[in-house]
RNA sequence: GGGUGAUUAGCUCAGUUGGCUAGAGCAUCUCGUUUACACCGAGAGGGUCGGGGGUUCGAGUCCCUCAUCACCCACCA
């Protein structure tokens, strides 16, 4: 078969994903140690960018590299229902439309919100199979998935009976747009420049007043104490007393707190416990009431006088400001910088107000986790990041999991409708209501946070508990995921791991850095900076992208798309395809085997031992994780070496045997990094008849001699040093002398080719341009006057060739290093340096045969 | 305020536990249509590895310090 000159992605691309697809090349072989990727799923609702194409091509390259190398791989996809995420798109498009999520019922926004991601999966599925992503279909999973959903239940359940999980009334972030309250983590806070209100609240006993500093005069009215520092002279005659709180005239005490500084404004401030988390934990140490005066909707509740109820908060800022400084209330006000928290989602600023929510006790799961980081039974790439997730986890505060959203997995907790107290657990939770001998249940109307049920992925999607999947493949192997999702995602999952089933649920986490727009920054839909993966496919190919965007990248390390490595990687598939072509036409349609392959020349040598050097790198490499230095390894092997050198003296004597045999071992050794291309040579392998490289088999060990393959290296020596001196002379077709080189007699024509000369010749005595870069006896017949053209060039190399020698003998002199340097570095220092007397000796008779300038 | 990472060629970045004359791609310059490939081949130029100090026989690599940038965490009213 003739394969056409330049390789075309787009012509067989989705042909060898099918082909792939029919031969179930992506199932677990069954045979072999397990390797399993459960895959983060990507959220369900848009299409995937080009941070998708980075985590995707990372594990699929482990993926297939763990399947060539025999290994039972799985490699598990699916969908993240993304509860908030989706809704919030969701509500979007409704608003598009003039409708809001208030137009429709929960149950109704839930079904409707539901075809509107079936929609988009088909979408999401097609993407993966242009990405090339080798991950079983047949095991795909969605985050709303019955298995996945019964887990979360399991876990909850278990958590209920073990007392793990409350229901308690505490400040949550809230945001009173979407009217859902966040977990911690959820929260952006910005700096905003604003204002310090100072508050004269006057003393009961009218023994004087206390000025308070506040940035939120509007939550004086669920004010239910001022606190000073402990040991503040100013303030302790008044601790015990009470003030009047201007404007309700309700007397709250003045307490004393060491969390006050006595430093910041006044050094008394007002607690607000309902309002403020700072004033919700002095509340709790004091004992003191909690009086909400902002609703969910982010106005004034009724606890307010009436004049302010209903007014949204920053207009009621505003207005009791105004009333106060009108009643001589206020002293004065000082322009103020601080971070306010944000919704992340709309901006809207955060609320804290207080919410009976369900949380979850995390000491007892951050306890454990640290525990096994600690021992190192999870190996994180970079490493640095296991340090920072225990330092995270030291911190931790119980993590509230409820969501008042739609979309999601409701919780199955109802509420005894005559008695608030009364929690029972139960499933039903297709039915509001539902009745247990003479008591009726009301079910909790919130859903569960997200990562509360992605939490359990690895083992949920594997079928826990009873499933062979789960026996089979968990542990699983590698988690890849972003940083971003270090702290809510990978820390609970390895919480929630290790108290469900008892184990790790992976033993490895590789955290890759973002894709950043080209000029560095941050890529969003809003800039409209963001790269979509499809066009780059169509115009370069699946493989091109995907060895360009994981090229040159470490982990964790933000960096820029670059079209420049995609277009680099276009060239590399581009290479593949013409050694392929090359190597097939000398081979020929009626080859029928690898046969007998032997190595022939002291080229076929050379060339097996950088093949199996180049093996062990990939493998070494990925088996650490280092993609881009092993795809940097296989580019510059099968360009630099294999194609550049060897193919070129191949075709003074092709070897077809071996040729076929070095193809057929590129592909597997390529194939990680460029399946389609790889697959789709493979299919043109006459000789494989209707095999599939996807299911092959990883290299086995190439047999070399080292002295054939060393004569080689001074073959190359030769051949650069004639081109180097005959590029710099403008010399064409000169001819080599040398005297008694047998390997010179042997490769005469290899060397006349590739170093463009006329002849390689054998003479008793040599005249003309002595060759410095080899021992062997060479020179290249140039007559004097353009040689004389070439010392300048000799002077240079002899100087820096002075300067090695003087460099390697000063270390050599230095007792200290002969005695504390490894035997193996000294040995080196010295053969270096017997080299480097070598060649400039030759270099300075040859310099000095041109005569003194 | 605390933490992490970065700073290497014109650009984007490698450089695995300290050990050859610090590398790659792109860009630049000079040649070249040699029947796998111009998405090509041959050759060349280009870096005192952010500044300063230290440890070491030896530092781009380890330590201290300063500068600049990025990100993360906490959030004092």
């Amino acid at each position: 078969m003739k394969l056409p000159k330049i390789y075309e992605p787009g012509l067989y691309e989705n042909d060898i994903y099918a082909l792939w697809e029919r031969a179930e090349a992506f199932k677990p072989s069954g045979k072999g140690d397990p390797y399993t990727i459960v895959m983060p799923p990507p959220n369900a609702n848009g299409n995937l960018h080009i941070g998708h194409e980075l985590t995707a091509a990372l594990e699929d390259i482990a993926a297939r590299y763990h399947r060539l190398k025999g290994d039972n791989t799985l490699l598990l996809p699916g969908a993240d229902h993304a509860g908030f995420e989706t809704q919030s798109v969701y509500e979007k498009h409704l608003a598009k439309e003039g409708k809001s999520r208030f137009d429709f019922s929960r149950e109704e926004l839930y079904r409707q919100i539901w075809d509107f991601v079936a929609l988009n999966r088909d979408n999401f599925e097609m993407q993966m199979r242009r990405m090339g992503v080798s991950c079983d279909w047949s095991r795909f999973t969605f985050t709303l998935d019955d298995k996945i959903v019964k887990t979360a239940y399991h876990t909850f359940k278990k958590m209920w009976d073990e007392g793990r999980i409350y229901r308690g009334e505490r400040l949550v972030n809230f945001c009173t747009f979407h009217g859902t309250a966040f977990a911690d983590i959820e929260v952006v806070y910005k700096e905003e420049k604003s204002k310090l209100w100072y508050l004269k609240y006057p003393l009961t006993d009218g023994s004087g007043e206390i000025i308070v500093a506040t940035t939120r005069p509007e939550t004086m009215f669920g004010d239910t104490a001022v606190a000073v520092h402990p040991n503040d002279q100013t303030y302790a005659k008044y601790i015990g007393k009470t003030v009047k709180l201007p404007l309700t005239k309700r007397e709250i005490p003045v307490i004393a707190d060491d969390f006050v500084d006595p430093q910041f404004g006044t050094g008394a401030v007002k607690i607000t416990p309902a309002h403020d988390q700072n004033d919700y934990d002095a509340g709790q140490r004091h004992d003191l009431p909690k009086i909400t005066v902002i609703h969910t909707d982010g106005t004034l509740n009724d606890e307010v006088p009436e004049a302010y109820r209903g007014m949204p908060v920053l207009e009621a800022r505003e207005r009791v400001a105004k009333d106060l400084k009108e009643q001589g209330i206020l002293e004065k006000t000082e322009d103020y910088a601080h971070n306010v928290g944000h919704c992340y989602k709309c901006n809207t600023v955060i609320q804290p107000l207080l919410r009976e929510q369900w949380f979850v006790d995390m000491q007892p799961l951050a306890r454990d986790a640290i525990k096994v980081l600690k021992a190192d039974k999870i190996k994180f790439y970079p490493d640095a990041k296991k340090d920072q997730l225990v330092t995270y986890l030291e911190g931790l505060r119980d993590w509230n999991i409820s969501r008042q959203i739609a979309w999601g997995i409701p919780i199955p907790a109802f509420q005894n409708v005559d008695d608030p107290d009364d929690w029972i657990y139960d499933e039903r939770v297709g039915e509001e209501l539902i009745t247990i001998g003479d008591k009726t249940y009301h079910r909790d109307p919130d859903v569960f946070d997200t990562w509360f049920s992605s939490s359990s992925w690895p083992y949920a999607t594997l079928g826990y508990p009873d499933s062979d999947d789960f026996k089979t493949f968990y542990p699983t192997g590698l988690m890849e995921t972003g940083g971003e999702i270090l702290y809510p995602w990978v820390s609970r999952m390895v919480m929630l791991g290790l108290y469900v089933t008892g184990d790790i649920p992976f033993k490895e986490v590789y955290i890759h850095g973002y894709v950043m727009a080209e000029d560095g920054s941050k890529m969003s839909k809003s800039v409209g900076n963001v790269v979509d993966p499809l066009p780059v496919i169509e115009q370069y190919g699946s493989d091109a992208l995907r060895m360009g965007i994981i090229s040159g990248r470490s982990p964790a390390v933000n960096r820029g798309y670059d079209t420049r490595k995609v277009e680099e990687a276009r060239n590399f598939a581009n290479k593949l395809w013409n050694v392929a072509r090359f190597i097939e036409d000398i081979v020929g349609d009626e080859f029928s085997g690898k046969g007998s392959c032997k190595p022939q020349t002291a080229a076929d040598h050379w060339m097996l031992r950088e093949l199996q050097r180049t093996d062990e790198l990939i493998s070494s490499h990925l088996d650490e994780y280092r993609f881009s230095e092993a795809y940097d390894v296989l580019y510059h092997f099968v360009w630099d070496d294999f194609a550049d050198w060897y193919i070129e003296a191949s075709k003074s004597a092709p070897n077809k045997a071996l040729l076929a045999y070095a193809l057929e071992n590129i592909l597997k050794l390529a194939h990680p990094f460029a399946p389609f291309v790889t697959e789709t040579i493979w299919q043109t392998l006459a000789w494989e008849g209707n095999s599939i490289l996807a299911k092959a088999s990883w290299p086995e060990k190439s047999r070399y001699d080292d002295g054939e393959a060393d004569i080689f290296n001074e073959i190359k020596a030769i051949v650069m040093e004639t081109r180097f001196i005959t590029t710099a002379l403008r010399v064409q077709g000169a001819t080599l002398y040398y005297t008694n080189v047998s390997f010179l007699t042997d490769n005469a024509e290899l060397i006349t080719r590739l170093a463009r000369l006329n002849a390689v010749t054998e003479v008793t005595d040599g005249t003309g341009l002595y060759l410095t870069s080899t021992k062997y006896r060479s020179w290249l017949d140039i007559d004097a006057d353009t040689a004389r053209g070439y010392q300048k060039q000799l002077g240079e190399k002899r100087d820096a060739q002075e300067q090695v020698i003087k460099r390697l003998e000063g270390r050599l002199a230095n007792k200290s290093y002969v005695d504390n340097a490894p035997k193996k570095v000294v040995d080196e220092t010295k053969q270096q340096l017997e080299d480097a007397k070598g060649q400039l000796e030759a270099l300075t008779k040859e310099y000095e045969r041109f005569g003194t300038e």
